[in-house]
RNA sequence: GGGCCCGUGGUGGAACAGGUAUACACAGGAGACUUAAAAUCUUCGGCCGAAAGGCAUGCAGGUUCGAUUCCUGCCGGGCCCACCA
């Protein structure tokens, strides 16, 4: 095992030679020409205390290979590394091993720090930031000031300063209080009572985005709802931007159709049904029909006919007023379903699609196409938090509407009718039985759709409605390791920010900071940091005691890393122009509708305000792809309970970083999820230990390479060589830009298997090793100085392919008749379409198979093969 | 239930703007070197067949001179979303 070169001596000896001479730095300043950045980034950890697991260095691997190549080339390469260290996964490991959450950061920082350079990763470690360090998230703060001082402008589609919003006289008129409350309406970071999900476990507030499948997306708890007064951003209004951008960048298709089905656009309309209310006899009719009314929203307004009845959400607000005011005659059986579902956690209602709810006995809904009298229902199978919290329920069309009428023997019938002046094609029904007429295509429904939205609208009773599945984002979290949201609440001002020169608002230093259960943070206990003044009137005041998801410090970071060190803003704006966009942001597909999403948004508040420049563009991130997972031995995911976890420190002791690199390339298609194999390492191994062997290094040789030819054209290479070694350049070139790492180093094994048979002259020697430069470093950079070079492999030039030698003056022509293979014939590459032909017939096989008769068809593809049916 | 993706040797996988299927590597067999082992090197491996040849890229069809690649329908697996009106 311990045969091999080695590469103990050797990685430590580069790894320190390469920080000494800076050689990873990049460089601000420099003239920035068209293309003569790069900008490549990768994910930050969180630094927990596991230490690296080997699916960091499969991303950091792929997009260290492609600034290394880029460097080669001559580009000015920013790769930067940092932390994203706020947040659960420290604070919890820092509770189980009982110590403060700023010196468990400190410790898993200095062990992923060790881990990362003895891979060999060429960071600008001169840019290492850290989100949790107070003079990074003064910014964070900072930034998040700029939320609350902004709104957005419907009309411009942007934010603007929050000063530019015009405030309506009729509110004016009422007072500065109305003012105030108005103001607080439109900010993008705003603080509201709204059902938010909330894990029990870990004690906090969530985000939507974190409670995907109804469990909590760090502990995998069913998450509850609770009502709870909580700091939002409003990215909901950015909904579209979000949407449309997308085709201004180059993401994975996946990504993009998951960030589209996220947020999830619907197009349709508001429709509104007057409600008539039984128990208030004042009409003729004997009933009152009063001025309220239930708003709905639908995706399909042209099948209004189609409406049998009306569903609210359980917790609709109207319900709670119908059941004040008498109007349910069935109040204490409503009342009970509600409490059924509300204790109904998210995950059993999912568990379970049977349709269940109830009647609102005593409320009628008028459908406002035909004036039909509907009854009015709750179920939860209609959500509160999308659309109005209310449908028409159209069984005709609706597989769920169908559903329910059939659970509770609602009529399903629909009536064919006109709209305005057009003919509207409706859904019909069989008996109650089918659903959807499949019959209306596409076209007829669209313009059905938009002749009913004219209708209502001219007639007052409804609108053209786009909505969104996406929320706004959940900001508030009731944990200790966050930064504190810089905000200070005032019984005379409201919510008054701390100013700029305040910044940042300091995490106290406490002993007890575990999460309590009151649905408060920890630091509401510590009083002396709570009570403050006011900063507008200066009374007594408190402050905000939520601190921020870790999804706020990794929003922005990218910025950050153009100027890290700057301490009179987040970044120099020349800084941001050179470096902005990022050219490539590799990272995991789970972040695709979290940290992606936030910090798209959250960059193009920065840049409607003007704070990143126009220049940069509006999105953050020129390229996006995706890494896949690294499975345990056998395909199962790696887990410590299953115990099947590879540490990364293992096998760099055992085969060193150079072959732990080239193996995670080398194990499958960069986006394709690939169980480890520690017999594929060996392989890696063999193929590193002959490189070292191919430039007469025997093991633990420390002489001068004896089987390099000195003189550059001391041995001429056969013209097959020649081919092959120029075939790679291009194969390994083309193959990094579209990572493909997997078949570049089955190109680098190939040559090598056809150098190692004969003498290197110096030309071959330095090409290869070039080409091998960004998968291994280390070996590469110590045979590139005992070939006599003073400086590194990694600033020695990419090389270029020959066109010319790229091609064969002989190829094998193959011939097919009626689609197989029956001969190859050596044949000159520049052959005639007749001469390829001529020759084809004249085969001996040709013709035994032939026999005589002629050819139906013949055709030749250049350069391949000739085709012969008959 | 909806969306996206994938099925190729014993294994990871090559090849896809349609054109020689199984590159490269692992595991395995045989051999060389060695007192022996490790390491290294040579060599053989899709299936059937003595050979000629035939059959093979999940299954069944289609388009084509030619399909792993394109189309349709199944079967199997994965990821994301999920009562979103």
């Amino acid at each position: 095992m311990a045969t091999g070169y080695p590469f103990k001596e050797i990685e430590e000896k580069w790894q320190a030679a390469w920080a000494k001479d800076n050689l990873y730095r990049a460089h601000d300043g420099v003239p920035k020409k068209n293309a003569d950045k790069f900008y490549g980034l990768v994910e930050f950890p969180y630094p927990s205390g596991e230490g690296l697991h080997v699916g960091h260095p499969r991303s950091f691997t792929a997009i260290d290979i492609l600034t290394r190549k880029k460097r080669m080339e001559g580009k000015n390469v920013l790769y930067p590394m940092g932390w994203d260290a706020f947040g659960l996964p420290t604070e919890n490991f820092a509770i189980k091993h009982k110590v403060k959450p700023q010196d468990a950061t400190m410790r898993n920082i200095a062990n992923f720090k060790r881990q990362l350079i003895s891979l060999g990763f060429g960071f600008d470690w001169s840019r290492e930031i850290n989100t949790s360090d107070p003079s990074y998230y003064r910014w964070t703060q900072w930034m998040f000031l700029r939320f609350f001082n902004a709104y957005f402008d419907t009309v411009e589609g942007r934010a603007r300063p929050i000063d530019e919003l015009a405030i309506p006289d009729i509110i004016r008129a009422k007072g500065d209080a109305a003012v105030r409350t108005y103001i607080d309406g439109w900010r993008l970071a705003y603080k509201t009572k709204s059902i938010i999900n909330w894990c029990p476990r870990c004690k906090t507030g969530l985000a939507n985005e974190e409670a995907r499948g109804c469990v909590c997306e760090r502990c995998e708890s069913a998450v509850e709802q609770r009502t709870k007064s909580q700091w939002m951003l409003r990215i909901t209004v950015y909904a579209d931007r979000l949407i449309r951008d997308l085709d201004t960048v180059d993401y994975l298709d996946k990504i993009t159709s998951q960030q589209l089905h996220w947020i999830g656009r619907s197009e349709g309309a508001y429709v509104d049904f007057q409600i008539k209310r039984q128990s208030l006899k004042v009409n003729s009719d004997g009933g009152c029909l009063l001025p309220d009314k239930v708003t709905v929203f639908t995706t399909r307004p042209d099948t209004l006919f189609g409406t049998t009845y009306l569903v609210l959400a359980p917790e609709h607000p109207l319900i709670e007023t119908w059941i004040r005011e008498g109007n349910v005659t069935n109040a204490d059986k409503v009342r009970a379903y509600q409490n059924g579902t509300r204790l109904k956690s998210e995950l059993e209602r999912k568990e379970s699609k049977e349709k269940t709810g109830i009647e609102l006995k005593g409320v009628m809904a008028k459908n406002p196409v035909n004036g039909k009298m509907i009854s009015v229902w709750t179920a939860d199978y209609v959500l509160g938090g999308y659309g109005t919290g209310a449908i028409m329920a159209v069984p005709a069309h609706d597989e769920r509407d169908f559903e329910f009428a059939k659970t509770f023997g609602l009529p399903a019938s629909v009536v064919v009718a006109k709209v305005g002046h057009a003919e509207v094609q409706l859904p019909f029904i069989d008996e109650g039985i089918a659903i959807n007429s499949g019959a209306i295509d596409h076209l007829k429904t669209a313009q059905a759709k938009d002749a009913m939205i004219e209708w209502l609208e001219q007639n007052a009773v409804g609108e053209r409605k786009t909505t969104y599945r996406l929320r706004d984002w959940v900001f508030s979290r009731q944990r200790y390791w966050g930064e504190p949201i810089p905000i200070v609440l005032c019984k005379a001002c409201g919510f008054v920010p701390v100013s700029d020169d305040q910044l940042p608002v300091i995490l106290p230093d406490v002993e007890k900071y575990e999460p309590i259960d009151t649905g408060e943070s920890p630091l509401a206990t510590i009083r002396d940091w709570v009570e403050t003044t006011c900063p507008r009137c200066g009374n007594p005041a408190e402050r905000e005691t939520d601190t921020m998801p870790n999804w706020a410090g990794s929003s922005w970071y990218f910025l950050r890393y153009c100027d890290p060190q700057n301490n009179t803003s987040f970044a120099d704006t020349d800084k941001l122009r050179y470096w902005m966009p990022v050219d490539l942001y590799n990272g995991g597909m789970e972040h695709t509708t979290l940290h992606l999403l936030y910090s798209r948004f959250w960059y193009k508040v920065l840049w409607d305000l003007d704070l990143v420049p126009r220049e940069c563009g509006s999105e953050p991130y020129a390229k996006r792809r995706s890494q896949a997972l690294i499975l345990g031995e056998g395909g199962i995911k790696m887990s410590k309970s299953k115990g099947n976890v590879v540490n990364p420190d293992h096998i760099v002791a055992i085969y060193g970083a150079d072959v732990f690199r080239v193996y995670e390339m080398f194990i499958g298609p960069f986006d394709q999820d690939a169980p480890w194999d520690t017999n594929g390492i060996e392989g890696v191994k063999r193929f590193l230990d002959k490189v070292w062997r191919m430039y007469g290094m025997e093991a633990n040789d420390r002489d001068l390479p004896n089987s390099v030819a000195e003189d550059m054209n001391a041995v001429c290479l056969s013209e097959s060589a020649e081919m092959l070694l120029n075939q790679t350049i291009k194969k390994v070139s083309d193959d990094i830009e579209a990572m493909h790492y997997n078949t570049a180093v089955s190109a680098l094994m190939i040559l090598a298997n056809e150098l190692s048979m004969r003498p290197l002259t110096r030309y071959v020697a330095e090409v290869f090793l070039k080409l091998l430069a960004p998968f291994a470093p280390h070996l590469t950079d110590e045979l590139w100085h005992r070939l006599g070079h003073e400086t590194s492999v990694h600033i020695a030039g990419w090389p270029i392919a020959d066109p010319s030698k790229l091609i064969a003056a002989m190829f094998e022509l193959v011939v097919q008749i009626n689609g197989k293979v029956r001969d190859r014939i050596v044949t000159p590459s520049d052959i005639s379409q007749e001469g390829a032909i001529k020759l084809a017939l004249a085969s001996k096989k040709v013709k035994d198979i032939l026999s005589g008769k002629a050819p139906k068809k013949v055709m030749y593809v250049k350069g391949r093969l000739v085709s012969i049916s008959f």
